[in-house]
RNA sequence: GGUCCCGUAGCAUAGUGGCUAUGCAGAGGUCUGCAAAACCUCGUACGGCGGUUCGAUUCCGCCCGGGACCUCCA
């Protein structure tokens, strides 16, 4: 079926087409790993899974995925540095006299904590073709630093290396992502022009010159030798080119990444490369927090350890937020999260239906899968996807089914579950009741034949204590495990 | 200050110039000794005030409220 997405680039939904016939070439911003991220950050991930799932499934393209691990900035030095608050010795060891050893401790300890954050929302490493790390990608950023300033868009400045803006701009266009208003974008710098030592306060830093205690690399421009480390937006350019070859055909992430980040590895790129970078620009939206701004200063600033520590199903949170459209601010509540829990629920109770008892009744599966997977085609409309496959739940009974209409409808689950990825798609599962709670039970239904309920009352609150709940059925009843 | 987005029934999320939405919660029902589960049925909502229109929740203006970006941030 064929894709449409919102592209960033030309503020229009426009046809997918990748530039290689049959596969798509994608890259996401990734983390920085200098602590937990945050459940805005994971949604920006979801966004991205969502998008290649739904470019696999319903596309039928094979995708190419690379997400990129930020391992050196200002705030993994910062933390990594010996005396840093952050610094947890247990799990990363004691510090070193060395501080890129300092460095790697912490950034490998968050990149394995990142790792498992995302795997818990559903995310799988084997869709992901590379998870590159900024720090073993060096030599190509030097090179692209290199042939940047060869082409005459960069100059040396107190030992950094800065991207000349202005002469690009002569040139080029800049804005392509985002309307810079480029007189009070250089008025409204000002205030790091110190900090940075730049001539031009709207240029950025490709390379940053070494500070004492940090880690560095030299980085060789002409005759001259410039210890230092990269600026933050060379990693992508350099990566993506490595990994993808440009111009690739999808660049995603966060919204505030469209300025200056994505803007800069543009022009970027094409001041080095002499290309141009992604053919499409995808942006996800931010998500608030019980209606406000999520901030640590709110106090409403959650990791996904906090919500596991609440007892929230990262699965559950994945299926709240394919609730909402990418592109439209996600309200994140705890009530919306139980609600989708019910509501996933109300789907997997469904599909263990389906493979239970059936009937008479037909269904049309093509036309779900169709109106489903347009919904999903349609610039990843998840909300009106759902929506269609609740309706048509709602107005077909799972054990009303014919067989043949079953199997077909399993056969979309599996599908379609492969890109939701929140269901099992299998028989329910059976469930292994202890020796003694099956006594009790078998003993409760015997009182209770012989009508004798205040017993039968009193040894259900005996199972229950087991952690089993009874259902009564005519002809008997069934042992389930009580949730938490 | 500049640029922009949003405000939909109790909660959340779609959408539309006239046909009224999806989930959860809630109400009623089937079933049950009672429950639970499952299933069935049920809700004319679109911030306020004006304007355009035969008709606006949907378009325009103003106001109120919330939020984003411009600066590290997904």
């Amino acid at each position: 079926m064929e894709i449409r997405l919102y592209n960033t680039l030309s503020r229009t939904i426009e046809q997918f087409e990748p530039v290689e016939a049959g596969c798509v070439r994608m890259y996401s911003c990734g983390p920085t790993v200098y602590n937990h991220v945050h459940i805005g950050n994971l949604r920006a991930f979801l966004c991205a899974d969502i998008l290649q799932r739904v470019l696999r499934i319903v596309g039928g393209y094979q995708v190419r995925w690379v997400m990129n691990i930020t391992d050196i900035d200002d705030k993994t030095i910062r933390d990594s540095q010996p005396g840093s608050a952050a610094w947890k010795a247990d799990v990363m060891g004691a510090q070193t006299a060395d501080p890129h050893e300092n460095l790697r401790r912490l950034t490998r300890y968050y990149e394995q904590v990142f790792l498992h954050d995302i795997a818990a929302i559903g995310i799988r490493r084997e869709d992901l073709f590379a998870m590159p790390r900024a720090t073993e990608y060096i030599p190509a950023m030097m090179e692209l630093i290199e042939r940047i300033w060869r082409n005459g868009y960069a100059y040396v400045a107190g030992g950094s290396v800065y991207f000349d803006l202005s002469a690009w701009i002569r040139e080029h266009p800049y804005g392509l992502l985002f309307a810079v208003d480029l007189e009070h974008f250089v008025s409204g710098a000002r205030i790091d022009a110190d900090q940075y030592e730049r001539e031009e306060v709207s240029d950025f830093v490709l390379w940053k010159a070494r500070k004492e205690g940090e880690p560095w690399w030299d980085l060789v421009l002409g005759d001259q030798v410039l210890p230092g480390r990269p600026g933050w937006h060379i990693e992508c350019s350099a990566m993506g080119h490595e990994l993808l070859g440009l111009p690739f055909d999808i660049h995603t992430g966060g919204v505030d990444l469209r300025f200056p980040h994505h803007e800069d590895e543009i022009a970027q790129s094409a001041a080095g490369y002499g290309c141009s970078t992604a053919r499409f620009w995808v942006h996800n939206e931010f998500l608030e927090v019980e209606g406000q701004k999520m901030s640590k200063s709110l106090g409403n600033f959650y990791t996904l350890a906090d919500l596991l520590e609440r007892g929230l199903d990262p699965l559950d949170v994945r299926y709240a937020m394919l609730g909402a459209h990418y592109q439209s601010v996600y309200n994140f509540t705890f009530d919306g999260v139980a609600a989708a829990r019910r509501a996933r629920r109300r789907v997997q109770e469904y599909i263990y239906q389906l493979q239970e008892q059936s009937g008479r009744r037909s269904c049309d599966v093509e036309k779900l899968r169709q109106q489903v997977f347009a919904e999903l085609a349609d610039n990843l409309h998840t909300p009106k996807a759902l929506a269609a496959l609740f309706t048509f739940i709602g107005e077909h009974p799972a054990v009303e089914l014919e067989p043949s209409a079953q199997r077909a409808l399993l056969e979309f689950f599996e599908q379609l579950n492969s890109i939701v990825g929140v269901w099992e798609i299998a028989p329910r599962p059976l469930v292994v009741v202890p020796e003694r709670v099956r006594q009790l039970a078998q003993e409760r239904w015997e009182a209770r034949l012989q009508r004798d309920f205040a017993r039968a009352d009193q040894l259900r609150q005996q199972i229950a204590q087991e952690g089993f709940a009874v259902r009564d059925r005519s002809d008997g009843y069934d042992l389930v495990p009580v949730e938490e």
